[in-house]
DNA sequence: CGGACAACCTGGCGGC
DNA sequence: TGCCGCCAGGTTGTCC
């Protein structure tokens, strides 16, 4: 569900009620989700810890504390909200872990298919320091992509898809950008010009961006942390849109597999 | 290094 | 209405 516009989304709904607060108790309602660290120790060290600040990097949700940092990956299906203990939802049917805070409030973690990862480590690099690139910092040029490139062989979507290749771009975006980009996902790396990776890195910043513009892509889990969906689904130009006319030459769109990944894209003017 | 595939899971939807 | 199979915004480990 969640790539990078849907993560900032959820980190932009829930700054104003986090940073600052204290979380003062914790329940796992199911350990497996838990990393890095056994339950009895994340409880442990978590428990008094302040919320110093909440950020992004890649698809990770980084909770920097008073000693440690707190991780959370929602994964397919994973939902963060504050919500008064009191307080039912529907998403509440799966919650997975629930943190008290100071303020009386709780965050809840609901993950309905429980891939979601929750870790707890001395500093986040030792989860995030494997991520490529963040594709919206002002360090991710068109020559900087140009370089990643360079000593890559392989398949253009995929590629884009290796989070240690460039972090936070999923699948939506991937076909999205390579739409725009004009670039065939099939394409061998290798023979890129300057001119289509240039084009390709204005396409991956332009999704990404126009994807937080619309506040995220909602096509079944993803809500944002105050329960409303998102609205990009509504301009996508092949993702899920199979047999739809391309919004550039009215061409059915294609799909395929790719990388055991469903694929979307205009055969006629993607090259 | 890259590609293929299974595993981790549940829910929703289309087809019969 | 049911039941069945298929598909899903992601990663990781294993094998070739």
């Amino acid at each position: 569900m969640p790539e990078l516009p849907e993560v900032e989304m959820v980190i932009r709904g829930l700054r104003d009620d986090l940073v600052g607060r204290t979380i003062n108790g914790i329940a796992i309602h199911w350990p497996r989700e838990i990393w890095s660290i056994g339950t009895d120790e994340f409880i442990d060290r978590l428990i008094g810890q302040k919320i110093e600040g909440l950020r992004r990097r890649g698809k990770y949700i980084i909770f920097d504390l008073s000693y440690d940092a707190l991780l959370i990956h929602l994964k397919m299906s994973g939902r963060l909200y504050v919500a008064e203990p009191e307080t039912v939802v529907s998403d509440d049917r799966w919650i997975r872990v629930t943190f008290q805070l100071d303020d009386g409030r709780e965050l809840r973690f609901s993950d309905a298919r429980k891939f979601g990862r929750v870790y707890l480590a001395g500093s986040a690099e030792e989860i995030v320091g494997k991520l490529g690139p963040e594709p919206l910092d002002e360090e991710f040029t068109p020559d900087k992509l140009h370089e990643l490139l360079n000593n890559r062989q392989g398949t253009l979507k995929p590629l884009l898809l290796n989070q240690a290749f460039l972090a936070g771009v999923g699948n939506i975006y991937a076909d999205e950008a390579l739409w725009r980009a004009k670039l065939d996902p099939r394409r061998k790396v290798n023979t890129l010009n300057p001119e289509e990776i240039h084009n390709l890195h204005h396409a991956i910043q332009e999704s990404l961006l126009s994807g937080i513009q619309h506040e995220g892509s909602t096509i079944s889990w993803y809500r944002k942390p105050d329960g409303t969906p998102g609205g990009y689904q509504n301009h996508f130009n092949v993702y899920d849109r199979e047999n739809e006319p391309c919004p550039r030459c009215g061409t059915p769109i294609t799909k395929i597999w790719l990388g055991q990944r469903g694929t979307h894209f205009c055969s006629n003017c993607q090259k």
